[in-house]
DNA sequence: TAAAAAAATCAAACCGTTTCAATAATTGAA
DNA sequence: TTCAATTATTGAAACGGTTTGATTTTTTTA
């Protein structure tokens, strides 16, 4: 079935191209009468104009860049695409958001936003599950897209921007340590993220330096959904005797530390009475949390600031430029979901 | 400055456009030593390929809808967008978001996502602020570009899926009636909102219909942005007397109503003790915040869907369909932020 | 009413890629 | 070494609009 042109209208209302464009684009040329008449013609044969073909002459290629998260519903990556944003519209780019979460279509993941819309450039969020992504990553490279991650991928040189995790957990840990707490346990996030593994391992780490002793029955695997970390906490908890209960747990993320939080109030633990908890990322919600979260902030606007700016560097350079890799560091942010043990 | 093009490429590499064009797509057709040539040549000049020019081509449009929320920020809206998402991915389209806060450069707003990109609908929460927003839609209109909005709009015809505002806040203020309150507020949305509007119609029209007297001083204008919404609380309650707070507060929003809930925290005011709180909407950090919030749920996901569905039915039809409209009902949903007075 | 000026319309060129039939180069078999 | 078969490459046409300078129509002026 063939799609219905400029053509078309053109012919059936008895007119040229030239002024059926006219009409589209509101020129103040053409007469009333044949405008209107144009208009009819359109409705009639429900004629859409194909935007790329427009954009392809009038040479003006739109600012805008891409983004690419994983979760539209996770308060991290809106906060951090709040920071792209500001960004970018100091620079008069818009900015597009996509999720990558459950993609019907793996294949079309990245090649879409680039490939067929006129977006100049993508931040994103890597998946890092199958080996699929990283395929796209190098034919992006191929056809010198700019892009920018918020996590390394392995095996791939590229632009990044991205969290200090190891030492963001040590942080925490540390601290705790230091304020008396002998029995600590992490609650680990989902298996396949590189900020799962990072977290984990700068929890271990943070044990290399000092009298305590790391053992694997410190990670707990809890994941990062409310759902799923609520009720493994419940299990958690069930299954050991109240002697063995952890006098902290660091968490993963600040949601999981919020639906952590959740369960323990089910189970009639106290936080931070019985139990200190630590979050991860500081999310909008973590503060006004009526018993606020202790948590680890990452700098999300100035994530989103950075990647963006290297972003529409990249794109505005004729010439290829270096990758950059910048880390930016965390804060640990105190509140009053954990306490100094004595 | 001339944008380097696939002929540049081809005249460098000495080859013809449409070597260089297979190298480009991966086509196996190519010699390995040519390909490498021509992949060198692409490094140097930088060359990245006009994806509108490659689509217009290659005439297979892509299959992908855009939704315009206001917030990246608001659950309200990221949770319609994931229900989009559902149905969308269904039907085989990809979904891409973006947002219409504080766009610095309204003009572009629209146009944007349908003119220059290959996106094939839009689902639109309205702004409504300016009197620019309706002339964009007029646009849309008249290139007969499908979209839904999920707000009315006065003075345009189109497809829209909502709720019944009026209806959800009479119920929570029936509930409280009945429920033995007398002195009810409601804290009112930002002042443009078509929602704002009709949620104090909503809370007004309550009282027509029992022996509770309304009247100006109950609605108070308080945002729902938390900083705003927590500033506004405390004011409003260091400026009158005890024997005056309210008995319950019908609150615009949920995320409004957490700020509400703070402030009052701040201020040693008991929820549900001394006061009920009601939200609007039921996003998830509702549900999870300790004092779990009495709210007005939003179908959020079936909005989205439903919307989704609309849109898809239009874009997939070569015949103007007639406009829809679906109003879709709330649900009241008590929890712990309320409480029944003897 | 004719000529000049202004307004409306037209036709062809163009945007940057992909496609595909035709041609050239390479390989393998005899 | 030659010729057929195979593999690589070419170049023109196409995609669906917009732009522009030329041309036609309409309006204004004398």
């Amino acid at each position: 079935m063939k799609r219905i042109t400029i053509e078309d209208v053109a012919k059936r209302a008895g007119v040229s191209k030239g002024t059926v464009s006219a009409v589209i684009n509101a020129k103040n040329t053409v007469k009333p009468r044949t405008r209107d008449h144009i208009l009819d013609v359109m409705k009639e044969l429900n004629f859409r104009p194909r935007g790329v073909a427009r954009n392809l002459k009038n040479n003006t290629q739109d600012k805008s860049i891409g983004v690419i998260i994983k979760d539209f519903n996770y308060p991290l990556y809106t906060s951090i695409t709040t920071g792209v944003k500001e960004y970018a519209n100091s620079k008069g780019y818009s900015v597009i958001v996509t999720s990558s979460e459950d993609d019907h279509e793996g294949e079309k993941k990245f090649t879409h936003l680039f490939s067929t819309k006129d977006i100049r450039g993508a931040i994103i969020a890597p998946i890092v599950e199958g080996t699929s992504e990283i395929e796209h990553l190098f034919k992006l490279k191929m056809i010198n897209y700019p892009f920018v991650l918020l996590e390394d991928v392995k095996g791939i040189q590229a632009n990044v921007v991205t969290i200090d995790n190891l030492r963001a957990i040590k942080k925490a840990v540390t601290y705790l340590i230091d304020n008396g707490h002998k029995k600590i346990i992490h609650f680990a996030g989902p298996p396949n993220s590189s900020h799962t593994q990072e977290r984990i391992e700068g929890f271990r780490h943070a044990f290399s330096e000092c009298t305590l002793a790391f053992n694997d029955q410190m990670i707990v695997p809890v994941g990062s959904h409310y759902d799923e970390a609520f009720s493994k906490t419940i299990e958690y908890f069930r299954n050991i005797t109240r002697e063995d209960y952890p006098t902290a747990i660091v968490c993963f993320n600040d949601q999981q530390a919020l639906a952590v939080m959740s369960a323990l109030k089910e189970l009639a633990i106290k936080v931070p009475e019985d139990i200190s908890i630590v979050g991860n990322d500081d999310i909008y919600y973590a503060r006004i949390y009526p018993v606020p979260l202790t948590t680890i902030r990452a700098p999300q606007h100035e994530i989103g600031r950075r990647a963006a700016e290297i972003l529409i560097r990249n794109i505005e350079s004729t010439t290829q430029l270096p990758n950059e890799r910048i880390i930016l560091d965390t804060e640990f942010i105190v509140r009053e979901s954990s306490r100094v043990l004595k």
